[in-house]
DNA sequence: TGTTAACCTATCCAAAAGGATAGATCGTCT
DNA sequence: AGACGATCTATCCTTTTGGATAGGTTAACA
């Protein structure tokens, strides 16, 4: 069997390499850029798998699989990644990835996961495609105060301004001068809007 | 390589075996029941993988699966089923199952999925595990009218009653009353508990 | 044929929401 | 020290909601 790996980080791209070499008897390539690696590709090919680091130099994001994936007779490609969230991993599983291996998976697993993919199925940890999608520090968390996020809480669980008031020992003019900001910031036009935008954004 | 197939339906038993015999070249034992697996694991173990029916007599949902965790030395046990939702796996995966094999699964993929979890990693079908929870004919729908459904559309979409009036070219206190009566349909106090409840019941 | 459910319209009223404005405290940063 | 942003309270006003009640049509059904 025969595996790309392409990864910037020389230390992390040995030590796969040094590990699945040894312990899965798998020959490797590697490339450090996405570049290197469609020219290893074209050169060296055919691959059965190839890994590419989600963060390379010329990865932009899910263009880089998309290009590799547009190559003529593409290879499986999985993504390899140590901080990519799971909405990520979804994406890249949708536009057609083989598979999304973060970081964290055990030497052992990655081993077995290349073997998998590399018949031609699709790979994703179980665990962390269960967790949940991640409370990734959302652009709307961001341009609220914390006082608005708490106002924006009660918003989404259908309270009324009185009822926020009492739970934020606040006055009920006060939540309502925070709901009428916080409109403004998330492009809300009443309350309902508010909550969905809410929950739309994972918020909560 | 040793699996035992746990199967109440004779022929999807004997396809699987004969597929998974041939194509894989992997020694499998079969059994009808749970009880019988449990008893062919005890004589004739150990075992790489266990697959379990999901509806197969004994297994009572997920009880069945614990007890056959529970033995010494348990194998690695995944759940194979025709029917059971995204939830269900889930749950089988939190427990401890080694995988979750929907029917619809291809013969090849289950081959592959079988060496996968033998080695004792979890796995789960990424499309199966993406999808979802499963558009079931909601409860919530039933007990709506048409013209309900219509109305708490637009709720969800955050119109005003003036708003939904408009779009389905009735007067607002028509409006008002669809809206007060699917309140006590689906156990809301306002339209933004309303809007909440549609969305996560999967509606629209 | 009478009953029923779904659907529509309407009016009255109280409560809640939404918007504008004003003023005040308390930190932090400059 | 001054500026600023976040926080809090308040009042005034209009619109929207939510609830109650009453009465209409239409189509399906026993």
């Amino acid at each position: 069997m025969k595996v790309l790996i392409a990864d910037d980080h020389d230390l992390v791209r040995d030590a796969l390499v040094a590990y699945v070499e040894a312990a899965g008897g798998i020959e490797t390539q590697v490339a450090a850029t996405l570049d290197a690696a469609c020219e290893v590709l074209r050169s060296q090919g055919p691959f059965d798998l190839v890994l590419l680091d989600f963060n390379m130099p010329g990865m932009n994001g899910l263009a880089g699989l998309q290009r590799v994936l547009g190559l003529d007779d593409p290879p499986p490609v999985a993504l390899i990644s140590g901080e990519a969230s799971r909405d990520v991993a979804e994406q890249a599983l949708e536009a057609g990835a083989a598979g999304f291996v973060p970081k964290t998976l055990p030497a052992k697993s990655l081993v077995n996961a290349i073997r998998f993919m590399a018949m031609g199925e699709q790979y994703a940890p179980v665990d962390f495609m269960t967790a949940e999608p991640a409370p990734l520090s959302h652009p709307l968390a961001d341009k609220l105060t914390t006082r608005e996020l708490q106002v924006l809480r009660g918003l989404t669980e259908g309270k009324s301004n009185k009822e926020i008031a009492r739970d934020l020992d606040l006055s009920e003019p006060t939540v309502k001068l925070h709901v009428k900001t916080l409109y403004r910031k998330i492009d809300a036009n009443n309350r309902t809007q508010a909550a969905l935008i809410a929950r739309e954004a994972g918020l909560f």
